[in-house]
DNA sequence: ACATCTAGTGCAATCGATTGCGCAAGTCAA
DNA sequence: TTGACTTGCGCAATCGATTGCACTAGATGT
């Protein structure tokens, strides 16, 4: 390995001198020969800045951590694609962490991270109250929320502008002539879930069909198996209803199961809709109407306000929310002719 | 932020003896009550190791690179998955890059891994021969592959049967009583293109149907949308067969695609058999047969090894393959009674 | 001609932990 | 009592780059 001094030998000059001509942005204060020299030489000698040395001394290692609770969930992987994206193209690279349940003793996941000594700190998992954050805060180190956001907002975030989808969802399904809609929603200590609850029962209102408390059911996690569970319980309770509202779309295909079990059929029966557009719903059967979301793009945003963040450009986008759209399939349709 | 060197003057010991007693490894050289009042006092005055110092001295970083051709290709979240398990359950951080088309110059990804001392790499995405796997071996960067092995074994892989697989996909059908079986191949440059085809191959060989060269047409990528283009031009060439034989699931669901453009019905005018058993593929209409691999078993197995690798622990097993499991739904069903 | 800048480099400290070597005290055998 | 070891810990160098400060020339101002 040839290091900056072997450079700075080779070309006779200091290695503070090599250091400086080799930075863009320090380069300047270098006369414009022995820069050119520089130059030469390190390409020469094939060398290689050792980044961990410049994070001791710079303090900044480029890198920033981003904490997925499940990385095989296909709603992740596009945000972390899109995230990779904007921050290797500055130069930082990208460390992916899921919290295993319980590891050994208090070390967790945040905090070997900032042992690491990460320059920023993505949250894909928060719940509406996450102390993970406060930890952040108190250490000091750029955090930014995607996908979920906390009850306060202490810290930026991107997220979906989840009240307006299920408006979107809700409108739909009103469209088409539904009136007894019902929902399927998430864990109430996400935020994704409370707000899809909220913008279903805000939508639902200023139609003027009030919702009960009985056409809502709160599915234990956002699975399959969890929709599929609480679909069966929901429409246990509500026989007569039309159409049903997904929290999401893995829920959605939970009702899907849930149907199939109890002999109805998408949509003649029922019709569901469900919420993030994720790939290969187009493709289910029948194929899925939903509410897309550019995860890709909030993983690019969410890069975005962290590297302003740490570079300490007063970006003043603190909250970004992305517009939702509808994608109508063919699990919706009108509902039957009711006497 | 409190050093090695705070805690050591509070117990009143040199920074050395600290470092030792805080290694479990290393701690048996320093007094028993010494290594009592240390671990009391780091707790007590909060310290955490800064890893980046600890890296700059001993050489290793405790970080490994993974490099994957698209995130969100459901083939490679769980393989990361499984692989981030391992890993941090050793003290080992993960980086995932995305090799950039071209970004500035000749800094490649590997290039850049190195530089930031990654103990090992993992390469998802080689092709059949590629010069990343050479610029590894000449830096003396431990590599293992996965998914994906180049042609001569020259680093530890992880990768599925491919060939058996197709064996099961081909049995299966023979079974069925199909006997004109077409097989709509990947990418040759990629070992699970070329494999998966040589499996086909073999397998008609021994039952003694030998495909034709027209029999197999190979799509540009395993996409849906190349699987699609693909299927499209076999089916108008061998118009009379009765299944066929997908490299991948995605090229599967592109034929889906095809068939429903040209008025054909799955299964009743052609079988359709997939290979990967992505998620959601059970969900699709019909729900596709396929072959089961485990990319999170894969993405472990990868850790393994390339942690012996990193430890110098010679584990002999150097070549993972894992057992292909064939996996029976609705997209496969006897072909209809031929004149 | 003299004081004042300014541009271009060199010097040396520093970041925080690791590690080879050395030294002192204690153990044991002869 | 002495010599050979062992145990426990301190010393100081080291890893490779960054950076505040000092210094030297030549340029500029008056």
């Amino acid at each position: 390995m040839t290091t900056i001094k072997d450079v700075a030998r080779e070309v006779g000059v200091h290695p503070s001198t090599v250091s400086r001509a080799l930075d863009p942005a320090r380069r300047g204060r270098i006369g414009e020969p022995v820069v050119r020299r520089i130059l030469e030489a390190a390409e020469r000698l094939g060398y290689r800045p050792d980044t961990v040395a410049a994070s001791l001394r710079s303090g900044r290692s480029n890198m920033v951590g981003i904490i997925v609770p499940d990385i095989a969930n296909p709603v992740f992987s596009p945000i972390i694609g899109g995230l990779e994206d904007v921050l290797s193209a500055r130069g930082y690279a990208l460390i992916v962490a899921d919290p295993q349940p319980q590891r050994t003793g208090t070390d967790d996941i945040v905090q070997r991270l900032v042992a690491r000594r990460v320059d920023g700190l993505v949250l894909a998992n928060v719940a509406l109250k996450d102390n993970s954050i406060e930890r952040c805060l108190s250490w000091k180190v750029p955090v930014v929320l995607v996908n979920r956001a906390e009850a306060e907002a202490r810290v930026p975030s991107v997220v979906s502008d989840d009240v307006a989808g299920m408006r979107l969802a809700v409108a739909h399904l009103l469209e088409l002539g539904h009136r007894h809609i019902l929902h399927l929603a998430g864990p109430q200590m996400l935020s994704t879930g409370s707000l899809r609850r909220r913008g279903f029962v805000e939508a639902m209102h200023e139609a003027g069909f009030a919702p009960a408390d009985n056409d809502i059911e709160e599915a234990e996690a956002f699975t399959r198996e969890a929709g599929r569970a609480a679909a069966l319980r929901l429409l246990a309770r509500q026989p007569e209803a039309t159409a049903i509202v997904a929290a999401n779309d893995l829920l959605a295909l939970g009702i899907y199961e849930a149907l199939r079990e109890t002999g109805r059929r998408c949509p003649e029966d029922l019709s569901v809709i469900g919420h993030n557009d994720m790939p290969l719903v187009d493709l289910v059967d029948p194929p899925l109407s939903t509410i897309r979301i550019s995860h890709r793009e909030m993983g690019e945003q969410t890069g975005q306000l962290l590297l302003d963040l740490i570079e300490g450009v007063r970006g003043d986008a603190r909250y970004v929310v992305t517009a939702p759209l509808l994608i109508v399939r063919r699990s919706t349709q009108p509902p039957r002719i009711s006497r």
